[in-house]
DNA sequence: TATGAATGAGGCTTCATTCAT
DNA sequence: CATGAATGAAGCCTCATTCAT
């Protein structure tokens, strides 16, 4: 009985930690990251300011929720994608591949990165923390790639960062049109393109 | 006489606004963009708060001095480069160059690109300006390339996002240090290498 | 059978009150008085919040009861002493060893009666009801005292004042240090001699 | 010219900060301790809320000036007693006299000792260490008393303590009046009465 | 009656901007 | 034009109290 009512009450202090989660992306996503305010979380989330302290201690422990949720996924998949039995060449295009629908879908996700040396330090700390992460990982598929013959012999983590940046800078436009943003693979193609053979012709 | 008052006054006006701007750098250098605070500007400059907005409307308005002062000569060398007769190749060099030298020597600039998703609108439409224009005297360059077979049928917008996105994924890092910035070539080369041929090797 | 069960429910209401009661005094005790707050003495009480408005209407009305509490048996003495059958010289002298008892063994009481003057009215107007009681039975000592020309002609309620006054500022360094507070009645002799004879030698 | 200027701004905070001492001292008297409010002061001081911050760094700065300003002339004048060439006897009235003047003249000073207890742990420590000043003053002329054999052999802090407490036991009804305290001699009298000779009438 | 999460008024503090000197 | 103190709107957070279960 008692494990039931402690089950219960976890389960609902998910389903608000969770709400709280989706209002603060929402604000996010319509007021920008200085216009991320408790009072606006609050009214999203159809609650109490008050509410909200019950479940994050403070603007930063959510912010932290936030960056958290939104990586988790994203760097599991990267993890994934590292321990499958696939060359190093597929486990690139699969990086990129997570790594475009992730910030396509997670626009708030892209806020928070692209923001994060303005904020302050604990939490650009948890953001730096989370990029390094898929970073590394992806680093460990260059390494992979390199050992195997497949990759030059590039510096494994400046390739990643260069990688992940470069992503960055073909998502950024999108994200100021507030449309739908398209979901095709074109994108894809042309990275790999460019990642794996690079610009000039070979003549 | 009225004329040379009107010239010394207009001098004097550069000299000030010059002033505030390397105040205004110097403290987005010292305590980042959160800590971009106009009595601090004030203190850096040798002023008071109040001579700030006789040279500038608001925040909003000094931010976007900062941000066109700091972008028109890099633009400005983009520009130089596109117009002068070398091979593509060397111009995707040069740019690539100039670039990583701006980048590492204002620190100030990084922060506020990296930042500009959190700007409010307007300096945020700046920022995005600039970094355009960039962009698309980069396109020209891919465009230049393309149509002397140097380089492949890339999409040139798309491809200058992603080498710009890429250079800003390698010096970020450099940022969280607060040592100087070593300045050889290194990653020059390393760019030059990733961008003109890729990741893979030939077979 | 209505009848016991509202003796049980008389009963319980009382073992309730209690613990509240004495958690309130453990809080007080461990975070002083502004640190009293409602979900800490529920807490320590362990009860819901929601619990401590069952048995008192808010949190001025549970301080009330911690004072009346606290103040009841010290009062109690005090009324014991004045009706026994000693000399006005014991009485006095019994007097202040229950005050100093009393109050080196509830720190709490300290806590609040030093504080009066900072609470909200209604809870200041008990603090110095129950103080006045007890001054008031001092003084009526020390009228006895008067009366049997066994103590010189002061005026009594001036003098009960000055009296608990001393006492405090006795007592109150012994507040700050955690440690527990001796408990010998060597305060006891000195305040005696102090009180009966005064500072100056007789010459 | 430049020192005219910062004498005026020098003369002009001290103004300021005064201003603002008194009005904090008004709300104290008019709201007690717990009614005292940052935006109660400034509207007091016919200022906004926001010039406090000008003057005082928060909160508890601006009540340990309070507390500096209230017992600086106190202790100044017990460190003058102490010094002056009179006998201890007349030194322990002079004291008596200067307490009990200065407490019916400042009544939030009482307030706030009184309620040190309650507050915050760096600005009760302030108030400890001024009254703890007032006392080993009067624990001076104690010893001073017993070396010249003109008192009795007692702890001289502890009865410094005893002396104070017992004087604040007599102002604290006053305070509760709203009425102007009378300001005769009458309670000087009766204090040092029983300071010097104690309540026992000598047989 | 017990629970404890939700509530929201209230208080402190910051900082861009103004304006009297 | 320079000054810099004054301004006050705005935002974060606390905690006594309520109320649905």
């Amino acid at each position: 009985m008692a494990k039931l009512a402690e089950t219960r009450k976890a389960e609902w202090d998910l389903v608000m930690k969770n709400a709280i989660y989706e209002a603060t992306v929402a604000v996010l996503n319509q007021h920008g990251f200085d216009g991320l305010r408790m009072d606006r979380v609050a009214k999203k989330a159809e609650v109490a300011t008050g509410t909200l302290y019950n479940y994050f201690k403070n603007k930063a422990e959510l912010l932290r929720h936030v960056i958290d949720t939104r990586f988790k996924p994203i760097n599991h998949d990267f993890l994934e994608i590292l321990k499958s039995a696939i060359s190093p060449e597929e486990k690139l295009r699969n990086f990129v591949r997570i790594f475009l629908n992730s910030i396509k879908k997670y626009r708030s996700l892209m806020i928070i990165v692209t923001t994060a040396e303005s904020l302050s330090l604990p939490i650009k700390a948890a953001v730096d923390e989370k990029r390094e992460i898929g970073q590394k990982l992806l680093a460990d598929v260059i390494k992979e790639g390199i050992a195997q013959g497949k990759f030059r012999h590039v510096n494994p983590m400046q390739t990643a960062r260069l990688i992940f940046g470069a992503l960055y800078g073909i998502i950024q436009p999108m994200l100021d049109t507030n449309e739908e943003i398209r979901n095709d693979d074109s994108d894809l193609s042309d990275c790999m393109t460019f990642f794996s053979s690079g610009l000039f012709k070979i003549q």
